[in-house]
DNA sequence: TCCATTTTTTAACAAATGTAAAAGGATGCT
DNA sequence: AGCATCCTTTTACATTTGTTAAAAAATGGA
C-alpha cells in the first residue's frame, strides 16, 4: 500500500514517515460503473482517492440535477459536508466508469490531522487548492459566455469530453443541454 | 493583543497557547474607506482579519468588474493566490468603509502552520469553510434564478444590503445592475 | 445650499438562453 | 439482429437577461 500511495501525485509532497502513516489506514477497493458512492442524505464516513475511472458530483433539485464536479484519476473524492461538518451533504457522487479507489475512514484521517503537523498542512493545502479552483469557476460564470466556458472545458479536459455524457457537461458549465448543443453546432 | 484576538469569533476554537503564538505576530492597523488593500498584480505579503468596516474582493475584466466576495467584521481577508501559491492574484480588495484590521505577515502565519498542529488544523478548517460556501454559491447559480438569489442575499446579509452599492451586489449575484433594478422593482 | 459626480432606475430594443416536443442516433441487452 | 432505452440534436416559441442611452435620485464637497 505504501508503494501504491507513493505513486499518486497528491501524496508526493509527503515525507516517507507520513506516507507510512497513511498507508496503515488505506484500503484498495473497486466499484462498478453506475455506483452511487456517496449519497446526499447520509453522512459518508470515508474519504477516497480515485486511482482509475471517472466520477461526478451532483446535486438534486426539484426538476433538475446539477453536476458541479468531475473527478479523474488522482483526484480526491469525498462528501464535503460529511468531511467538513459531519452532516449529511448536498452532493451525490456517481461513478461514471468502473473505478479503483483508495479508501480511508474519515475518523482515521482526522486523527492523522490531529497527530501529524505535516499531514494537517497537507489537508490544508488540499482544501486551498480546491477553493481557488472553485472560486475561479464562479468568477468565470460572470466573465465568460457559455461558448467560451465550453471551449475552455474542451481545452482543459479533453479526456472528460470523450468519456462523459454531454448532459452532465452542460450542467457543469451552467447551461441546458439544448444550449450546449447549439454551442457545439456553432450557432 | 491577546485579549483582542480572544474576542474574535474565528479564533475562539484555539487554545490559549496557540492564541498567544498568534498574538506575537499580530498588529492592529487602520485604513480609510476607499483603500485598495490588495492589488491583483502584486504578491500580498499579509493576511488580515477585519475588526470593523466592510470590504469587497473584485476581479477586473475587459469592460467590467466582478465583485465576488464581501467581508464583514470577523472575516478573514487575503489574496488567495498570494496566500496559496505565492503568486500575484486575480483579485483586488477594496475597503468600502474605514476599517480596523488585524495584520499578520504571511511568512509568520506559515511558520505557525508548520510549527503548530493546532494552528495548521485551524487553517485547514478555515479553507474548508470558505470552500463549502463558495461551492454552494456556484451551485445556486444553476439552481436558482436571479430574483431568488437576490432574496437570499437580502435575508442572509441585510447589513451588507444597506452599506454596499447595488452595482456591487449585482455583480456578486451574477447579473447586471439593470437586471437587479428590475428585480427590485418586482417586474 | 449649490454644483458636480456617482448611483440607481427606467425604457426600448437586441441577444442569449430556457422550455417543450419531436426526431434522429447511439447504446446495451436478449 | 431486433428491441427498448437513453442521449443528442433540432425546431419553434417564450422568457430572461444584456446593452445602450437617458432621466431621476442620491451623495459629497466647496
Amino acid at each position: 500500500m505504501y508503494q501504491q500511495l507513493k505513486n499518486i501525485e497528491i501524496f508526493k509532497s509527503l515525507s516517507d514517515d507520513s506516507l507510512h502513516e497513511f498507508a496503515k489506514h488505506a484500503q484498495d477497493i473497486n466499484y462498478p460503473k453506475g455506483t452511487i458512492l456517496i449519497r446526499a442524505d447520509r453522512v459518508e464516513p470515508h474519504f477516497y482517492v480515485l486511482q482509475s475511472g471517472i466520477a461526478r458530483a451532483y446535486s438534486d433539485g426539484e426538476n433538475q440535477q446539477i453536476t458541479f464536479w468531475f473527478g479523474e484519476s488522482g483526484n480526491v473524492l469525498f462528501s464535503f459536508n460529511s468531511y467538513i461538518n459531519n452532516k449529511p451533504g448536498y452532493e451525490n457522487i456517481e461513478l461514471l466508469e468502473d473505478c479503483r479507489l483508495i479508501q480511508i475512514k474519515l475518523a482515521d484521517l482526522f486523527s492523522l490531522y490531529n497527530g501529524n503537523t505535516e499531514i494537517a498542512n497537507w489537508g490544508r493545502k488540499m482544501a486551498e487548492q480546491e477553493l481557488i479552483a472553485t472560486e475561479r469557476r464562479l468568477i468565470d460564470r460572470s466573465f465568460k459566455g457559455a461558448a467560451e466556458r465550453y471551449q475552455e472545458f474542451v481545452n482543459q479536459s479533453p479526456a472528460l469530453l470523450k468519456r462523459v455524457a454531454l448532459k452532465h457537461i452542460a450542467s457543469y458549465l451552467g447551461v441546458t443541454q439544448v444550449t450546449l448543443s447549439r454551442i457545439r453546432a456553432g450557432k
